[in-house]
RNA sequence: GGGAGUGUGGCGGAAUGGCAGACGCAGCGGACUUAAAAUCCGCCGCCGGAAGGCGUGAGGGUUCGAAUCCCUCCACUCCUACCA
């Protein structure tokens, strides 16, 4: 019998396949599509076990839909721009470029090495110049259509990474790649404007429901949408005698409380803030205050002891709603960059005024009280304001009665109430207010400062301004002499900026910022359709073809980033009229993280990381997968045992004997040694007979194929070893004999074996393939065999073993035909029971076919 | 503070409201072997000699029947964070 031997048929088949062409994309119409895509890597060294989880669901999905008779894409490629290659070429004096290209190659021969069946004509690389000029011909169309903007506000920058970040990229006031603290700078920068498409980002998550919830939850929290008023408190004079005509937007969601405005407050950063205190005794210490909050840093505003600070600014605004003058403070609270970064303060309705309002001796009005508030009998009905203090320890945030508040005392008052609709239609009435919807959701800031990046293609005229670059000079090249060890940037280059104004031909200066290297991943989806377009970055037809995304696999902490930034491209290009579709993957699948065998992280510094490649030289790419794939749901945390893989390995080779045997291959070296088994057995081990045998073979194509249907590896493959215990049982009874009855054309043998064969085809591609062709005899590869079908009725067993419970507990079993009829089966239940029921009086007799039977008795 | 999720043997994990623990790892026993490895067969939730009883984080509830649905609580994980 041939062994199974991993490290000859492994590297042989890879071979084979490349020189075949066997991963091709067949673009044949005929067919239904379905694009299997996982999130391309970045090429930081060799791959981890990350790599292999998350790529290892993505081919057997895409083996199986091409045996299902789907026309697949599954293509791959490198997010190759980005820090890490600079920091690289920084250490070794080398450029981010050879780096990059180094570690695709490495990353490249190990995903063949684990029979990964990518189709690499169709390779994207985003460092690649016939790439990344698509990258910026998108980006000036974005331009055109008014989605790209310049402008200068507070930033987050990154003092390591040397470079601003988008809001998304800020985690816990951390730098999301180098967790650096992140400072707040004043900047101009470029932004796409994302938030043109806030609602529809938000509105369209309900047509993704091939989506874990938990992510579109997390993007729903991000865009934030909040509904409210914006009202206008007009601003007093200095002296506060009386109003002078300019108005101090706020926005709130809770407008009805209104009457419990004791005081107001405005971000440090907030803009006209200087102006206002300019002259006023103040001034001096508001402006120190706004400056040392300013650098206060992210991590410390963010985590921690959240005490609040702030200081009084010496002027009052007018309170709309009862023409009260009310105190201006400026404080650390507010953040400058929600709403208008201005708040009217209602220290008895919001928790952080509260605390604001007790640490700084600041009025706390009762406007809402519960009615079992004491208060509440003595302010129900009472129209004026009575009491102006309360020793309350924490805010009512949640609904209650309206009281004190003039006309609306007595409404119900909370978010969305009775009494805030009331308020916001009067101030709708009196011209101070109206409804609006505000969200958290900041545009998206995509200007970098730094080299490895696509280049923004834009110039600085001194006469024109800001120019975008002509679509017939694309790409902006990256110059390649740079000395990144040296310090140099884009920015000091020598020639790079260096240019001709495309409008008035004057001396000009090009943009040197880069692009976020996440605009990059946020269209290589379109480009697999079609990689290889020099006309543009993609044909519609192509993309429109091809696109959705049918399974779209990566991981979690993607949730926000990547896929809201592919969202938001997806419905530009669509409202470009390049795309027919509004979302770019249909359904998602978040793999939980590999860890190991005591449930901790792999990481360098802990030195516990399993190295993919010491794994597949152990026990071959088709164990590790077929592990990978067996340690639990693909959705859940996994961890790495050793141990297992070994299990798996021998299950591999198990399988195989099993094979050979049923088709007569096993010659003298036969699974079973007769006598021995027949010995060991010693007449109590399980056999089966044909019967079982077809039926088991029915059933399990059933659970397979239900099961990778799912995303259910582990049970697929705890069927098919299902499978491989009945075929033993039933080879066990009398080897020898099978063996002559499928070399004489007896069909049975030959059918478990081919089918066993395909089950495995998409999980152990390698196994497959030579069992398929080498043991089996086959010409054309496994890989494009067709499923293996079954039938539903082949799969029932005649006879059901049925639990028989008394009350609910198990109390007996009984064998019944499949088709028995209810009344017999009741009958035999309670026969089976009839002791247990001695002296009791039968309620009621529940059947559940082919499950169970409950008598209830008293 | 807000949101999402998880909790089942020694371990990884199975179970459209229907026999809890499929499948595997580890362990134990046996066959084969001079022996070991490999392989093959079997046992394997807890208490109990057995009969039987108890068991899915804790406590309630709904139901003929709950790991699964509802309520309260506990523990852990992830995300997010002064968003007005």
């Amino acid at each position: 019998m041939k062994q199974y031997n991993p490290h000859e048929i492994e590297p042989r088949w890879q071979d084979i396949w490349e020189r075949t062409g066997a991963n091709k994309v067949a673009e044949d119409s005929s067919r239904p599509k379905r694009y299997v895509l996982e999130m391309f890597p970045y090429p930081s060294g060799d791959i981890h076990m990350g790599h292999v989880s998350n790529y290892t669901y993505g081919d057997v999905l895409a083996r199986f839909s091409r045996m299902k008779g789907f026309d697949v894409l599954h293509p791959m490629g490198w997010d190759a721009f980005g820090l890490p290659a600079e920091n690289a070429a920084i250490k070794h004096k080398s450029h981010p470029a050879k780096w990059t290209y180094a570690n695709i190659d490495t990353q490249k021969a190990s995903f063949q090495r684990m029979g990964f069946s990518y189709d690499w004509d169709r390779k994207v690389v985003a460092c690649d110049p016939e790439y990344y000029r698509w990258g910026q011909w998108i980006f000036l169309k974005f331009w055109e259509r008014g989605l790209v903007e310049r402008r200068n506000s507070p930033v987050n920058w990154c003092p390591d990474c040397k470079t601003v970040l988008a809001n998304e990229q800020v985690i816990e006031g951390c730098c999301w790649r180098c967790h650096s603290e992140v400072e707040k700078r004043d900047l101009t920068q470029w932004y796409f404007k994302i938030t043109d498409y806030a609602q529809e980002l938000l509105d369209d998550l309900d047509q993704l429901t091939g989506w874990p919830e938990r992510v579109k939850q997390q993007q729903a929290n991000w865009i934030g949408r909040s509904e409210g008023a914006s009202v206008d408190f007009e601003l007093a004079t200095k002296d506060a005698s009386a109003g002078t005509g300019e108005y101090i937007t706020v926005f709130t969601t809770r407008a009805d409380t209104l009457f419990g405005c004791s005081f107001f407050v405005l971000a440090p950063e907030y803009k006209d803030l200087p102006a206002m205190v300019a002259g006023m005794p103040q001034e001096r210490e508001v402006l120190d205050f706004a400056e040392a909050a300013k650098k206060v840093s992210a991590v410390e505003r963010a985590q921690g002891n959240r005490e609040k600070h702030g200081v009084f600014t010496g002027r009052y605004v007018i309170n709309p709603v009862n023409g009260e003058k009310v105190p201006v403070w400026v404080a650390d609270y507010v953040v400058a960059d929600y709403g208008t970064g201005a708040v009217m303060a209602v220290p008895c309705g919001d928790q952080r005024d509260f605390e604001f309002a007790r640490k700084y001796d600041l009025p706390i009005i009762p406007i809402i009280l519960t009615e079992d508030d004491p208060l509440y009998p003595q302010l129900k009905d009472e129209k004026g304001r009575v009491v102006t203090s309360v020793d309350w320890d924490a805010a009512l945030e949640a609904e209650g009665i309206l009281v004190q508040s003039g006309p609306y005392t007595g409404l119900v008052g909370g978010k969305h109430s009775e009494g805030e609709d009331a308020v916001v239609r009067a101030l709708e009435q009196s011209g101070r207010g109206h409804r609006t919807v505000e969200f958290r959701l900041r545009d998206w800031l995509i200007s970098r400062q730094r080299y490895w990046g696509n280049p923004i293609p834009a110039i600085h005229c001194p006469e024109c301004g800001v120019v975008p670059v002509p679509e017939e000079d694309l790409p902006v090249l990256l110059p390649e002499d740079i000395d990144l060890a040296a310090g140099e940037t884009l920015a000091t280059h020598e020639g790079f900026a260096a240019c001709m104004c495309p409008k008035c031909g004057r001396e000009a200066r090009r943009e040197t910022d880069t692009m976020d290297t996440f605009t990059c991943s946020s269209w290589y989806y379109l480009r697999y359709t079609d990689p290889h377009n020099a006309e543009s970055p993609f044909d519609p037809s192509m993309a429109n073809g091809w696109m959705p995304v049918d399974q779209y696999i990566g991981g979690i902490e993607h949730a926000i980033l990547h896929l809201l930034y592919s969202r938001f491209f997806t419905k530009v290009l669509r409202d470009m009229g390049m795309l027919d579709f509004d979302e770019p993957f249909t359904n998602l699948l978040c793999q939980g993280m590999v860890l190991d065998e005591h449930g901790d992280v792999m990481s360098k510094s802990k030195g516990n990381v399993v190295s993919p490649e010491k794994m597949i030289a152990e026990y071959g790419a088709d164990a590790v997968r077929a592990y990978m794939l067996f340690m639990g749901p693909p959705d859940k945390e996994k961890m790495w045992n050793e141990d297992g893989l070994a299990g798996m390995f021998k299950f591999l080779n198990r399988l195989w004997r099993i094979v050979c045997d049923l088709v007569g291959e096993a010659g003298d070296q036969t699974l079973f040694d007769a006598e021995a088994a027949a010995k060991a057995a010693a007449g109590k081990g399980a056999h089966a007979n044909a019967m079982d045998m077809k039926r088991e073979r029915h059933r399990v194509v059933g659970k397979v194929t239900a099961d990778f249907e799912r995303n259910n590896f582990n049970t697929a493959i705890a069927a098919i070893m299902e499978l491989a215990n009945t075929t033993a049982a039933f080879l066990r009874v009398k080897p020898a004999e099978h063996r002559v009855n499928c070399q004489t054309g007896g069909p049975l043998c030959r059918d478990v074996a081919e089918t066993i064969v395909k089950l495995m085809a998409p999980i152990a591609p390698h196994w497959a393939e030579e069992l398929w062709c080498g043991v089996l005899g086959n010409e054309e590869s496994v890989h494009a065999q067709a499923w293996p079908d079954f039938d539903p009725e082949l799969a029932k067993a005649d006879e059901v073993e049925l639990a028989v419970q008394l009350n609910g507990k198990v109390k007996a079993k009984i064998m019944v035909a499949t088709d028995e009829a209810e009344d017999a089966v009741k009958q035999t239940a309670l026969d089976a029971i009839a002791a247990q029921l001695e002296g009791k009086d039968v309620k009621k007799v529940v059947v559940v076919p082919g499950r169970l039977v409950n008598v209830v008795a008293k």
